[in-house]
DNA sequence: AGTTGACACGAACAGATGTTCGATACTATA
DNA sequence: TATAGTATCGAACATCTGTTCGTGTCAACT
């Protein structure tokens, strides 16, 4: 590939600097004032150059239509969770559904090496309070979950007990009609109760304890 | 604030939605157009609401001059905390210098809200084996900490025990001439032990459990 | 000298685009 | 009913903006 003249290479900086700046490319005559080219069409060329070097990508008649590839920080891979309520051992779990409504929804940015690869349906909550201690999850700690319904075995999950009326964060293991929930924690006990009283409310992905000041 | 009309929000999802697929704002008869909106006015209008709201910002008489504020994605913040070797108990502490010659390292994608202000000096380990149950940290999970060999009361740190010849997450308290040092998990008991045995190594910022599968 | 290709220049055109204005419909409230 | 506030509509206007075209410069090569 040959290389970019100087001020090919002009053109593409300043074309990432804008856009960096402001949350859109340049405009050919943007590009042009700024770098004191005395012509549109010089601009025009030298884009054409830069996108036959595939540095951009063009969209034509369309205003600002320059598009950067190669983009580092045009890659996904950092993804924004809404955390959208709490988790409490005495409260059923809220489930994406509610937040329709919501306008300002507190997120928690977590990249993709973190989460996983299937990013799909996830949400996070917040745990209120010291229940979890048996998953190793603590007051304050937010959990990242995939909204789902059913699981396999070994899966941990956040179910809500029936009959307990309760909350729990635990390893899902069917044992022929019961059910066996067994805490992270090696060295707590696991609970038995019959299948019909424990409702999936999402699979456990990710736990994050923020910022400890 | 007030709320914002189905049009309105419509308006800032489809915003949302193109700024992602291409990599600049609509224009505001791409807008219209593509809401089925009968005139370019009633954009405009609605785009000073959301203005007004601050959801966007406009730059005026700028094509596409739209830009999203609190736009997660858009924000700067996030980091790639170097992850630089294990912690067990029975190991001391790798610390930042260790890994000058080290080309390879592994990295966490984690965004600034969840590291709080100062992101200066951070590195991660990896938890191995279950010692730090006590600190609610389980085996595999990544913590991050800032590099320091002092700290405050209060701050949670990771520390070398000399005598014992092992590492250690907790809570450290000046207590006279001797230091308490206080399990996260309220469940269970501190140690007391005299200030010259604690090597400070860092304190701890973050932890995180990542994708649990 | 002549030719070629890369690069630059200036001007003009056509369409894209933000803005504005007058008018209308709808709703809530006095 | 009257009034005010909100939301919509259609059209026109003034720029903004990408594109094109003819021309010029310069270095490399024949």
């Amino acid at each position: 590939m040959k290389s970019l003249t100087r001020r090919q290479q002009s053109i593409l900086e300043f074309i990432e600097g804008f856009s960096d700046d402001h949350s859109y490319p340049p405009t050919i005559r943007e590009i042009q004032e700024s770098l004191g080219i005395s012509s549109t069409s010089v601009v025009d060329y030298n884009l054409k150059v830069l996108e036959q070097h595939e540095h951009i990508r063009r969209n034509r008649n369309i205003s600002r239509g320059i598009e950067l590839v190669n983009r580092p920080e045009t890659r996904r891979g950092v993804l924004n969770i809404p955390i959208i309520g709490q988790i409490a051992a005495g409260e059923p779990i809220p489930v994406p559904d509610d937040l329709a409504a919501q306008e300002f929804v507190d997120t928690i940015e977590l990249g993709g090496d973190v989460l996983g690869s299937n990013t799909a349906g996830l949400f996070a909550l917040r745990v209120k309070g010291h229940s979890m201690v048996d998953a190793l999850i603590n007051d304050g700690d937010v959990i990242v979950l995939r909204a789902q319904q059913v699981c396999e075995n070994g899966d941990t999950v956040a179910v809500w007990l029936r009959d307990e009326a309760e909350t729990t964060l635990k390893r899902f293991y069917y044992e022929g009609d019961r059910v066996r929930l067994q805490p992270a924690n090696i060295t707590m006990d696991p609970i038995f109760t019959s299948a019909d009283n424990v409702q999936v409310q999402g699979k456990l992905v990710t736990v994050v304890r923020p910022a400890i000041q």
